[in-house]
RNA sequence: GGUGCUAUGGCCGAGCGGUUAGGCACAGGUCUGCAAAACCUGCUACAGCGGUUCGAUUCCGCUUGGCACCUCCA
């Protein structure tokens, strides 16, 4: 098996990447809180973690993916009462909380697939394992790291730090943590202002509450992913991913969770995606630089100059390396869109057959490519074996693009770069051709007339007709749909 | 204030102790009835100041700038 490298947060370096158990990996991302439509920040992560669990599979891992969804709700601190966050939006909208939930999963779900994320192989929600977090709560009361206060129930930082290290993955101290800590709406009932919730009491007039050994309430933001990782993914496993701004506190405190209430860190790999910045500055519904996934594809938000496709925003994604910031604006969205065509076009040119199989995980089997098309195929798979490098690897894919577009490649060199496109750029990288293959009946009756016309037009170019020949081009330009002539005949693109 | 990250050519963005990343844009050329595409060529950067080194964009220090987290956040 080809060694992978990751980048693990607890070391701060590079790791080659050693499952627990042979041929299997357990991976568990922080999923979406749904109160909300997934904004463009959504499709880092998804698409990340989406290109570690394609690569683990192909590579030869039997993976379980498992993605939480965050429908208790979080504190929302600049509410008024610190009410949840599902449950606002459900008082706002005159809806049950359950249905928030439901309708902005869907949304999720939707935006997910239009990025051609592979969902997940579980996706558990917090509120289904109200019970777990419970369990958990009361190990970590038993184990002395935990105090009741006042119908809530608050982790001892303080005490498990004299233990333990509070801190391990993000690097900070207590002091540290103290420093920059403001005063916030209930810290009356911690003991230290970096005591964080386990359970929360509920207020009469919070919606989304359960019973419990302490009073009616709801689990606190940091406990699901403790509880949920351990439940389908054992008390250890191997891979956890997420945003860098979840690290602290939210993985801090899972990790503090773990060790009092397992005795171990859960996590041998923390994995941690970069942001997206909107011309150098975080995404804020403040700032008015918030732009959600379905704003994205259809255009409709004024710092976008068009609408882009979710693959273009995937490749987009694929082009920085997953731990870099990467600035969204609309040149550099453009400059990705014509990235990803030429990348599709070359694809096409390689022969239409390799589009749409199945993905099989093997190298190109009793093929015979040259020395220079083998290096390119190595390269691209180097890449993303030394901690995702997708940038790299996609550079090499255009070394491979130059090759196919000057035409001179051996059958076997089209047919090993026509299995790594299938398996990597299609299987691990996860993109497809859209402009690829007519599938609904309109799509088809719109390709048998663009046949029909098109002969037409190559009757008028032979007779040097060229008005007639221009009038065509030039009235299908204005239905958006452009025509080009190759050595091969005339080929059309529909905008 | 604390913690961490970062500073690359017109833009986006890799990388590295000595070699062209790549994409987009731009300019010239080939091809073409024209256009587009494709192909070829050009554009050779690494914040500033010191230091280590035979040699630094790459390592170290300082300066200046940017960002993130510390508060829900992907």
């Amino acid at each position: 098996m080809r060694p992978l490298y990751l980048t693990n947060t607890l070391s701060r370096n590079k790791e080659l990447f050693k499952p627990i158990h042979e041929g299997h990996v357990g991976m568990y991302v922080c999923g979406p809180t749904v109160y909300g439509d997934a904004h463009l920040g959504h499709a880092r992560p998804g698409v990340t973690y989406d290109v570690l669990f394609r690569l683990l599979k192909y590579l030869g891992y039997k993976v379980r993916y498992v993605r939480n969804i965050t429908d208790v709700g979080h504190l929302e601190h600049d509410a008024d009462e610190g009410e949840d966050k599902i449950a606002k939006k459900a008082r706002l909208e005159q809806l049950e909380p359950m249905e928030v939930v439901q309708y902005y999963t869907e949304r999720y779900h939707e935006a997910m697939r239009l990025l051609n994320a592979e969902s997940p192989s579980i996706e558990p929600r917090a509120s289904a394992h109200i019970i777990e977090q419970i369990e958990a709560i009361k190990i970590i009361l038993e184990a002395g790291y935990a105090y009741e206060s006042n119908g809530s129930i608050y982790f001892d930082v303080r005490k498990y730090n004299r233990d333990h290290n509070y801190g391990v993955l993000s690097g900070r101290t207590l002091e540290a943590t103290l420093e920059g800590t403001r005063s916030l709406d209930g810290q009356g009932d911690k003991r230290a202002p970096y005591d964080f919730a386990l359970w929360k009491k509920a207020e009469p007039e919070h919606i989304m509450r359960w019973p419990s050994p302490w009073g009616d309430g709801f689990p606190g933001w940091h406990l699901e992913c403790s509880v949920m990782g351990a439940k389908y993914l054992g008390e250890e496993f191997d891979i956890h991913g997420g945003g860098m701004d979840l690290m602290f506190p939210h993985h801090e405190c899972e990790i503090a969770q773990n060790v009092a209430s397992r005795g171990t860190q859960g996590v041998h790999y923390w994995v941690h995606n970069n942001m997206i910045t909107i011309n150098g500055q975080k995404m804020g519904k403040s700032l008015g630089n918030f732009i959600t996934l379905p704003e994205l594809f259809s255009g409709s938000h004024p710092k976008l100059a068009q609408a882009y496709t979710p693959m273009t925003v995937r490749f987009f994604i694929l082009q920085a390396h997953y731990r870099g910031t990467l600035d969204f604006s609309n040149e550099a969205l453009q400059a990705a869109e014509k990235g990803y065509k030429r990348l599709m076009q070359a694809w096409r040119a390689l022969g239409s057959a390799s589009l749409h199989e199945p993905v099989r995980a093997n190298a190109p089997e009793g093929l015979s490519p040259s020395p220079e098309i083998q290096s390119v195929i190595d390269a691209v798979l180097d890449a993303l074996c030394d901690d995702l490098n997708t940038p790299v690897a996609i550079a090499h894919l255009f070394e491979a693009v130059k090759l196919i577009n000057g035409g001179s490649l051996s059958a076997d060199d089209k047919r090993a770069l026509g299995v790594l496109f299938r398996d990597v750029v299609g299987g691990v990288l996860g993109l497809k051709d859209e402009e690829a293959g007519a599938s609904g009946k309109a799509e088809k009756a719109l390709d048998g007339v663009m046949g029909l016309v098109l002969d037409a037009r190559k009757k008028a170019r032979e007779e040097k007709n060229w008005a007639e020949s221009d009038r065509i081009r030039d009235t299908l330009a204005s239905f958006g749909i452009t025509v080009k002539d190759t050595k091969e005949g005339a080929t059309w693109t529909l905008e």
